[in-house]
DNA sequence: TATAAAACAGACCGGTTGTCCTGTTTTGTC
DNA sequence: GACAAAACAGGACAACCGGTCTGTTTTATA
């Protein structure tokens, strides 16, 4: 009886990705709770029909994009340029200095989705809350492990892995919360710079392989 | 032409505490979008228009939490201790261990309420902004203003005030989202040991003066 | 090309949300 | 005790929310 006058496109996998493409900003940008279905539909250009067949329900999506997208923000902001690094100290220093050039460049913090959405979303539902806490092991894991190699390469000599793992998320999470609610990128240098771990200005990395698809998250993110 | 059946008690300050009280809590433990008008009417036992005559909005009501609550809290329970302690150091450990220890005997963790309304409200209005903003800055200016008496008593070498106080604030906040996420307070333990501050277990605080409020506090945050 | 399944479109619905409004009762002040 | 103002009670309401449902179109398979 209905007639359907917008011409039909058919791209699966395409939609779905529009659509985890706009639920990963605007959930950055506003929160899961404060994004509705309808802004999402409509930044998205797509049909109730189409979003409720790729997600059953908001909560399949926002797992969806926990688990698809914020783990491979993570992964390639902080797990890969880590594991790359000369060292774990190196690595690390060097993530926190990328972040914070890009954090001044843009002129906005939107803060760590991976924070953002833990802190919305860990005590409202138990799947939330499983999704969340494995992306920060994994995490925690990849810093540890590359202290452990660095010990048994000499590199390092009795620093807790786990403990140093530990700070340094902490840090980087709580310098990012506050760079947020300051609307400045301050805190992430005081603390990096706190950290007093020697190193001057080492190489200001932009030619080691994996650095353009790392800025272009960053970007996306209003930074991670 | 309507009857009303309920008695009327008059309470000013007193309804309006009450409200605070439950919109403190319910703010604390789902959050400002989760939490309804109506959920916390209930649980305060207050009709709309009661709720309405105090707090005009939903936002305002937010607004009075963050600034006579949420304030109150950081202060007893970071920036009086900090101050009244042997040295900032020392204020820190101390609060750091009593945080984790009420962490663990509670068993299970709401997180740091401040952090918790700074990340789904910074970005939400400037209003909100502004004001978490704020109470970041006193606890930030607190903590570096204790270094500074402890340089010029000379208790401390050339630490960096403002720094030390970032990494501070930064590792603590982080390290209670991590431990939110994981429902665990190792990461707060972890951190407070990968600072490495000399001191083993200096006193177990408990006798002095505002510890019992603290601890009150704490308690009522599901800590803070 | 027949056909089943997947991929959509778009209307629809019950429930909830924040806010407003009208009216009643209490309180303070002279 | 008169009276204005504050402190409430409780209903009303429009907007919106997430989810469902029916139906149409495309794709895959044979």
């Amino acid at each position: 009886m209905a007639r359907h006058a917008q011409k039909r496109i058919n791209d699966p996998e395409g939609m779905r990705r529009k659509v985890l493409d706009v639920a990963e900003e605007t959930f950055q940008a506003r929160g899961y709770h404060a994004s509705s279905l309808g802004d999402l539909m409509a930044a998205a250009g797509v049909s109730g029909g189409a979003l409720h067949h790729h997600f059953p329900t908001k909560k399949a999506l926002a797992l969806a994009v926990i688990e698809e997208r914020v783990a491979a923000a993570v992964d390639e902001t902080w797990i890969v340029p880590v594991k790359a690094a000369a060292s774990a100290r190196e690595g690390v220093r060097a993530v926190f200095e990328a972040v914070t050039a890009e954090l001044e460049q843009q002129g906005f913090v939107r803060g760590c989705p991976l924070n953002n959405l833990a802190h919305e979303l860990s005590l409202a539902d138990p799947d939330f809350r499983a999704a969340l806490a494995g992306i920060f092991t994994a995490w925690r894991k990849a810093i540890a492990g590359k202290i452990e190699a660095d010990q048994q390469a000499g590199r390092e000599r009795d620093t807790d892995p786990q403990r140093f793992a530990a700070l340094v998320i902490a840090t980087y999470s709580g310098a990012m919360s506050m760079a947020k609610t300051a609307q400045d990128a301050g805190p992430l240098r005081d603390c990096l710079a706190a950290l007093e771990w020697g190193a001057s200005q080492a190489a200001s990395s932009q030619g080691e392989p994996g650095a353009r698809r790392r800025r272009r998250v960053l970007r996306r993110y209003g930074t991670l």
